[in-house]
DNA sequence: TCAAAAGTGTTAGGCATACACCCATGT
DNA sequence: ACATGGGTGTATGCCTAACACTTTTGA
């Protein structure tokens, strides 16, 4: 669970009240219940969705990781199927249930660095946060994180908390547009204490039938 | 399970002698065995090594699917990791064991796109495709799949069979050097018919402490 | 009038494609 | 001699980072 603030992007971590691995922090999950749980996606939602009482449209499976001693205190054989969310921390009200005793957001370059998360999790943080970047960096646009209505600056700084780094402005707007991933609505809005700005919208329609983009993997000779 | 000949990528597919998908071509695959695997990449090798006879070391992890119906006939719930696998078609003797009753290869662009496949097979071969193509275009060379020594002519037409398209020699070439994969070895050969060719080896090191290439998404501002 | 953010245009350089060209060997 | 594949150089064009510039508002 990947949050974002004002600032910065950060993890959510949990501290464990149980062996193994009892007082160290680590990523909260929760276990598959075939008599809930349609598919993987199923399971990964309820488990968001008991914990934080939230719909989550961006969830992302990372990996699946497994073996006979990853939890062998309470079972002889573990599996993991790591999902990834992005989440508004301000939409999020965590609560501390199940075998956790505290939460916490930390910033993901911390926990990405910190060998005392429990299990494999410093690596997984690294991994969803390598994953996520990635993403943004080639401009799939985290969608259902973004509001109906943004400001191509509200958009621009979204990606630049993800990323951890400056973008250019007229860079970014190119590509967007160039791509043809977002497109302007009507009525314009946002006149803090300045100009004020368009409003745009992302488009989900197929790339317009033209070529513009195709990128299947497809190059020429 | 993908195969390269002389001529292609193919993937290996087998007949379902029993339901479901009785008749239907599928992924070969194996079940995990907690007594005996103790990681899931442990039970990806057992698994190719048990209906192969063969130490496969550049198989990957894709993705997990699971759910409830997606073996019905024999469980209430299915989880499913696949992994990919590259190997020489001639270094392979498939033999079709267990429930199928028969083996055979079949090109990649077929296999992704035949619907009659069982399961999801389809789309799991579709990415398969996909990923090892994207591997091979980004340069990250399927290493386990090449001999130890190697010209690189037959470096550049193992990676064209992979993408199924030409690639221009200069560039492949070009790419090769600026970032450091390969190095010459100091035997030639390969003389068939023609100039003899000059061997390389992978450089396995990091890249040499310079600059070159860091490719960590840290990209300029 | 000034600060601050929106929005647009231009330039320079890196990278990759495409192509052209020589080299060495067996037939 | 010539066909075949090895090996190297070069130019064109695209993409993008970098930056300069204008516009519009509130204070």
């Amino acid at each position: 669970m990947l949050g974002l603030n004002d600032h910065r992007l950060q993890v959510l971590l949990g501290k464990r009240e149980a062996p193994p691995y009892q007082g160290r922090w680590a990523l909260p999950g929760g276990v598959l219940r075939i008599d809930l749980d349609e598919t993987l996606d199923d399971g990964a939602r309820r488990v968001m969705r008991e914990r934080l009482a939230l719909e989550l449209p961006f969830m992302r499976q990372l990996v699946s990781v497994g073996g006979k001693y990853r939890d062998q205190d309470r079972s002889p054989w573990a599996l993991s199927v790591v999902y990834r969310a992005l989440v508004w921390q301000a939409d999020v009200k965590p609560l501390a249930g199940k075998r956790l005793s505290d939460l916490a957001w930390r910033d993901v370059e911390d926990a990405a660095t910190d060998v005392k998360l429990a299990f494999d999790h410093r690596e997984l943080v690294a991994l969803a946060v390598e994953k996520t970047r990635q993403e943004v960096a080639e401009m799939e646009l985290p969608v259902g994180f973004l509001p109906k209505a943004f400001t191509l600056g509200e958009l621009q700084s979204i990606c630049e908390r993800i990323l951890g780094r400056a973008l250019d402005k007229s860079s970014f707007r190119r590509k967007l547009s160039d791509r043809g991933l977002v497109q302007p609505i009507e009525g314009e809005m946002r006149g803090g204490a300045n100009r004020p700005a368009q409003l745009f919208e992302l488009c989900h329609r197929v790339p317009p039938a033209g070529q513009s983009r195709a990128d299947t993997g497809t190059k020429p000779v």
